[in-house]
RNA sequence: GCCUCGGUAGCUCAGCUGGUUAGAGCGUCGCCUUGGUAAGGCGAAGGUCGCGGGUUCAAAUCCCGCCCGAGGCUCCA
């Protein structure tokens, strides 16, 4: 919205005729006439809403004890804007702002809205007599924990609550057993800890040469280095796995999306602020997964007989966070999710995709994203707590772990309840990471429905959103910073095995070793693994040296006996305590099943970058 | 978006109370070294000191604006 406030000595305008339909009621011809008015020319704009008017109010209040009280004169102005909202839309906040002024105390009048006008004007000549105000489109009201929820337990494995105030987080059983789960309480009602050194991963991720701001592009957009992409590429590979094993479909929806759709206009709500729009375009940059799902779905021709209906997509969502918001892999303005959702037939239905997801995402934190530095928390609408209570405590015992609990009294989003996995950092940070959401609004909004038994055709009445790596950018941070915690705790900071970009590096003790490091990388490159050689003429202690600073977590060293015996000496870091990793002298079918026992069942992807370290640049 | 701190070679940083030709380590390139598990030796190249404006005889250094980053705040459907 902008507003031009003119402190006029004289001010009259007169109804000529009406634009629209809709205009406020007024007498064609009648002329008012003012002195000593603040004249408030006022433009509403696309995305605006009621959330920025105490501001408007208090503005002009001050404004006022500037120049000196006078009655206010609302007045319509199309002209300030280029991007106005439909006349529709404006005229009611027109309203709704003429109101506020009211309620406010403020001597104020409003000219109708709709209407040709001419006016005359007389402007006072000081330095306030003219100011031009700008009003974007807040977001939601900001609460505090506090202010949302109401109360906070915590559930033990055995089903037991555990009141958790502010002041008694020290006294709570669960939470005096459980530094994880502490530390993202404390966060929840207290507030972050200060710390001002920055997060583990923003090192690693441009020492390892994986990801890098991109000044190029807007702020919070990355670039990603091979060794980032191959990473990234392996995660997609295994979330696709994992995807389809649940019984999805695939899919991909486009990522640009008209704001003038009224699905897509319904589910931007109130976050105008943060999309991406498209300059003169009524166009935003895809802002989640939703947009696309739902109306892929709710064309989607369904049978009582194919529910649940499951939909994966790696969706890549844009939001454009505030500047001094984003940072690292943590907050981004361009990330990619891996979403899940479950359209189901039943409440049965839906409580076993939430059951489902729950315990599979806990085993993806426990084996993969963050293993022993997470938590899992709850936020839900209180009527459903009392209705799922049975349901959350067999989900704890069967996963054995504690969860903390947020209630609300009213659904302030379209789910009733959620959990999030919230990874935990050495610096006592926490990130969301894997969520499942429980959405009993959405099937009937956006007329998503099936046929069932009977022929009827039936809205979807529960559908469960998921994401399992949440944003591959997030579990990135998250896969770094848990290296940070074993590095804390002395042991050597390596990637998960099959994510690491490169698993085996053979080492030639001098060039004249050199062809056989190169027969033994052909034997575990052709098995499937990332091998690379190194090549270059250096020492070998700085070789090794390398290697290891790179997070290489199989080193092989050989030179003339090992070519003699067909042996390799292997050095595996995986666990091992800095300082000491062992070296083992093993044959090179040892060596494979070495590494095939390590790479376990997980997916296989080629090198990105050359096998010869010789042939590969410095990034930077 | 706000507050604080920062931006100097490809990277990490020193220099910054204005004053010769802007330094170091790493990396790169060349030469020597042909080595046995965390960094062998010598040499060379490499810089619009984030960008723009201002003050001054003189600006990497002081002032203003902007851009980028970090921490904090606000925020995080």
């Amino acid at each position: 919205m902008k507003a031009l406030l003119l402190d006029a000595q004289e001010f009259s305008y007169t109804p000529v005729d009406k634009e629209i339909d809709a205009a406020d009621e007024a007498e064609k011809g009648k002329s008012k006439e003012y002195r000593d008015v603040l004249v408030a020319f006022v433009a509403i704009e696309k995305g605006d809403s009621e959330s920025f008017f105490g501001d408007v109010v208090s503005d002009i209040k001050e404004h006022l004890a500037a120049i000196g009280d006078r009655k206010v004169l609302l007045y319509p102005y199309a002209h300030l804007s280029e991007d106005l909202a439909p006349s529709g839309e404006a005229k009611k906040l027109y309203g709704a702002l003429f109101e506020a002024l009211l309620n406010a105390g403020l001597n104020v009048e409003k000219a109708p809205f709709g209407w040709t006008k001419s006016f005359e004007i007389r402007i006072r000549g000081h330095p306030l007599a003219e100011t031009l105000k700008t009003y974007k489109g807040k977001r939601r009201a900001a609460y505090t924990p506090k202010e949302k929820f109401y109360r906070f337990f915590v559930i033990d494995e055995n089903g037991d609550e555990h009141e958790v105030t502010p002041s008694n987080i020290n006294e709570v059983k669960p939470l005096q057993e459980n530094d994880a789960l502490r530390t993202f309480v404390i966060n929840e009602l207290i507030g972050k800890k200060e710390h001002h050194e920055e997060p583990a991963h923003i090192k690693y991720m441009k020492k390892l040469e994986l990801v890098d701001y991109c000044p190029e592009s807007d702020v919070g957009h990355l670039k990603w280095y091979p060794n980032g992409v191959v990473i990234r590429d392996l995660i997609l590979d295994y979330a696709e796995s994992i995807a389809l094993s649940w019984g999805a479909i695939k899919m991909q929806n486009p990522l640009i999306y008209r704001t003038d759709v009224e699905a897509i206009s319904m589910l931007q709500g109130e976050f105008h602020e943060r999309d991406y729009k498209i300059e003169g375009e009524n166009m935003v940059l895809r802002f989640a997964s939703d947009p696309g799902a739902f109306p892929f779905v709710q064309k989607v021709s369904l049978s009582y007989r194919q529910m649940p209906f499951k939909v994966y997509e790696e969706a890549q969502c844009f939001r454009k966070e505030q500047s001094g918001e984003v940072v690292g892999l943590m907050r981004v303005r361009s990330f990619l999710m891996t979403d899940h959702h479950a359209f189901c037939a039943s409440e049965e239905q839906a409580r076993q995709e939430f059951r489902r997801l729950t315990t599979l995402f806990k085993e993806l934190m426990d084996s993969i994203i963050s293993p022993n530095h997470w938590v899992l928390g709850f936020e839900i609408v209180d009527e459903y707590y009392e209705r799922y209570k049975g349901m959350f405590k067999e989900l704890l015992r069967e996963i054995k772990k504690p969860a903390f609990f947020k209630l609300m009294n009213r659904m302030t989003h379209y789910y009733a309840f959620k959990n999030e996995f919230q990874a935990i950092f050495p610096d006592g940070s926490n990130l969301q990471i894997s969520t499942v959401q429980w959405d009993v609004k959405n099937g009937e909004r956006f007329d998503i429905a099936f046929t069932d038994e009977n022929g009827e055709r039936k809205h979807v009445p529960f559908i469960i959103h998921a994401s399992s790596f949440g944003s591959i950018e997030r579990a990135l941070a998250s896969l770094l910073e848990s290296a940070a915690w074993d590095e804390k705790s002395g042991k050597v900071p390596l990637l998960p095995f099959w994510l690491s970009p490169e698993q085996v590096r053979v080492i030639p003790v001098s060039e004249r070793a050199l062809k056989y490091a190169e027969s033994v990388a052909d034997q575990l490159e052709s098995a499937g693994y990332r091998v690379g050689i190194d090549d270059r003429d250096m020492t070998l202690s700085k070789k090794v040296a390398e290697a290891k600073s790179h997070w290489v977590p199989v080193l092989a060293v050989v030179g003339e006996k090992e070519a003699e015996h067909g042996t390799a000496n292997v050095v595996n870091r995986i666990g091992a305590v800095i300082g000491k990793e062992p070296s083992t002298e093993m044959r090179i079918d040892e060596l494979k099943s070495l590494l095939s026992s390590l790479q376990g069942d997980k997916p296989k992807r080629r090198m990105y970058v050359s096998k010869y370290i010789s042939r590969r640049p410095k990034f930077y």
